[in-house]
DNA sequence: TAACTATACGGAGGCATCCTCCGGTTATGC
DNA sequence: GCATAACCGGAGGATGCCTCCGTATAGTTA
């Protein structure tokens, strides 16, 4: 390769088939063993070694992205849907339900997304900012619309809703109360 | 000593001063670092083996309770004083006013407090049983007379906002702006 | 006071995890 | 085929958790 080529060249096979190997492995572990699975264990499920795994991905949060990242980009794409098909306010309900149901099920994830950022503050985290975005939209369309309080922000949001879901033990029928409740105050006052 | 003498002698001198030394130290340390802190870290600056400090403190969770012993029996304090002095529904608010207040300034607390509930879920953690009991007090005290909804039990309301609590960069302003939210959404429609 | 013993001390060390580093291997471009 | 950039893997350094046990000492008894 001649040095004044700076495009890179596509990646090689067996760091594809790698890369995608270790990411199935860490689904599996992490639905399995929760935040105690450990960057070995996954390398050892994918067949690899860590320094591959390392190489992929830098840092455990950046691991944990890559298996959550379809589930992230399909609340995203819940947040365009419910903003077509629903009034401003009908939509920020259904968003907020369907985030709540999502976070019921992925526990483990806003809990390693919670510790990574607590770890490293200023860390810029894909996966927070399209959730933070998507809250934003359909937010923000209702608060146009007078049906949500305006002085709030889809920060503020996220912190009531996705806190209130970390918690070990709460059902789902507790998640979805505390919802209503947390609609309530949302709504805009009379 | 008698081998019939079954009651426990006084704990020795130099046992009762180390135990105090790490309280100290700790709660120093914790100031410093927060949940970084290790447990090396806090023997040493106790002057003190770590032998020690895991005979006094088998888990960590048992020393950062010790630490924050006071500030919890504050709480607790707290909502007898409001309960004496207020209506229901007012002290309510004047208690989760300040318990967001006491949150805000002792963020590492909760987090250390989250973080061995999640490692241990079956875990009676007395800090957490006193501000639940605190809670409940304020809070059945305002559903008995109608201002707060009665669907919702202490756990609930804790859940809700020591989760928003929780967030590392939240400043007081957003905290106290979110509990009005959640005010809102805990006072029973009319 | 002196001996005795329950109690406490402390840090070496076993174990686990994180993450880096680098010698060896392999796929890709020429 | 050859050269080499890209990649692989796992040994090993660093750190933290927690235990274990030989040593020291406070309190008790005579």
């Amino acid at each position: 390769m001649k040095a004044e080529q700076l495009a890179t060249r596509s990646p090689r096979a067996d760091a594809v088939r790698n890369r995608d190997r270790l990411v199935r492995a860490a689904r599996t572990v992490l639905a399995a063993r929760g935040g105690e699975a450990s960057m070995e264990e996954i390398a050892r499920a994918a067949g690899v070694g860590v320094g591959t795994l390392y190489r992929h991905f830098p840092r455990r949060i950046d691991l944990v992205e890559a298996v959550y990242r379809e589930d992230v980009d399909a609340l995203v794409l819940l947040a365009d849907t419910v903003a077509d098909d629903l009034e401003p306010w009908p939509s920020l309900v259904a968003w907020l339900h369907g985030f709540v149901r999502y976070a019921q099920a992925k526990r483990n994830f806003l809990n390693e997304l919670h510790e990574a950022f607590e770890k490293t503050p200023d860390l810029a985290l894909s996966s927070r900012e399209k959730i933070f975005g998507a809250a934003g939209k359909v937010l923000v369309r209702a608060q146009k619309n007078g049906s949500a309080r305006p002085d709030l922000c889809a920060a503020d949001l996220m912190q009531l809703v996705s806190g209130m879901c970390m918690a070990r033990n709460i059902t789902l029928e507790q998640n979805q109360r505390l919802l209503l409740l947390v609609l309530d105050g949302i709504k805009a006052q009379p």
